[in-house]
DNA sequence: CGAATTTCAGTGGAACTGAAATTT
DNA sequence: CAAATTTCAGTTACACTGAAATTC
């Protein structure tokens, strides 16, 4: 590509669409190679960190919406990967469970994604990936303010 | 949003795409309020900046695809901030200017968008926000190698 | 009743593919 | 002939909206 203008170049949000792009193709062209996407990772590492959920937390947790989460837990029940029972104490919910197939395939999912981002990050030192995380880690936090936590302090994750 | 699994925290390519999205949409409202595009500035830009240019020649600067870049020029056209005129000297080209209009426009869009990066960048440091800047842009270079800068060095853009 | 959950159907912007027609 | 440009038609992944049915 030839030179973008200046003011592109200096734009953060800019920037920030122009990393993030090659960085989503990369990922899902290598996951898609290992029969897998994108939102799987995001589901399994869910259930393997936080245990048993409901389809609804799950989208929660992952910043992803409840109607597509429909379609990737069908996704990932069809590979049995995980299983989905319906909650006998609040019958409007599913219970989603990993399965010990989506556990192992969690683990080889955790390698390969290292691997990228190794290959991403190529171009920085040590010191310079850990800033990026730090300050990307700053802007996505102050974008999702754990408002008013107004629940119960520490109920089962359903 | 409820936390996320530590691992996609700590995932660069997950914080790029949490950290591009919201930035992408606030600049997507933000430019509709003003009855503008974020491709409208990319390509306003390019032209302030480098002249009068082909349409694939636009595209490439702006890492636009060739086929977008019609429907995109037609809307500029139609808003008379661009003209589209065929190039003489080869006649598969057209020659786009920017106008007057356009000029003016881009102005008012460099404000709103300056605007937008300071509420985007907000939980950053003025520091830090160079930082992102420079960290961000090694990626992006990276990523567009000027590959084989093997034509005339300085032709007109076209 | 209001609110939450699952589900489906559909929308919309954006990036991309493939091919045709023209010209260099 | 090969390559570049404009253009159109169609696709795909993705995020989102709206509404229905069920249950709390």
């Amino acid at each position: 590509m030839e030179t973008a203008p200046a003011r592109l170049r200096r734009l953060p949000s800019w920037l920030m669409s122009q990393a993030a792009a090659p960085a989503s193709r990369l990922v899902t062209e290598r996951l898609a190679a290992a029969d897998a996407r994108r939102y799987h990772y995001s589901l399994l590492a869910a259930l393997d960190e936080f245990g048993p959920a409901s389809q609804a937390a799950l989208g929660r947790r992952c910043g992803l919406d409840r109607s597509d989460v429909v379609a990737m837990v069908n996704e990932l029940v069809d590979r049995e990967l995980i299983e989905r029972t319906p909650d006998p104490a609040d019958r409007r919910r599913n219970i989603i469970t990993i399965t010990p197939a989506g556990i192992r395939h969690l683990r080889r999912l955790d390698k390969l994604l290292a691997q990228i981002q190794d290959e991403l990050l190529a171009p920085l030192s040590a010191n310079e990936r850990d800033q990026l995380v730090r300050l990307l880690t700053q802007l996505v936090d102050h974008h999702h303010p754990s408002k008013g936590r107004s629940r119960e302090p520490c109920g089962p994750d359903l």
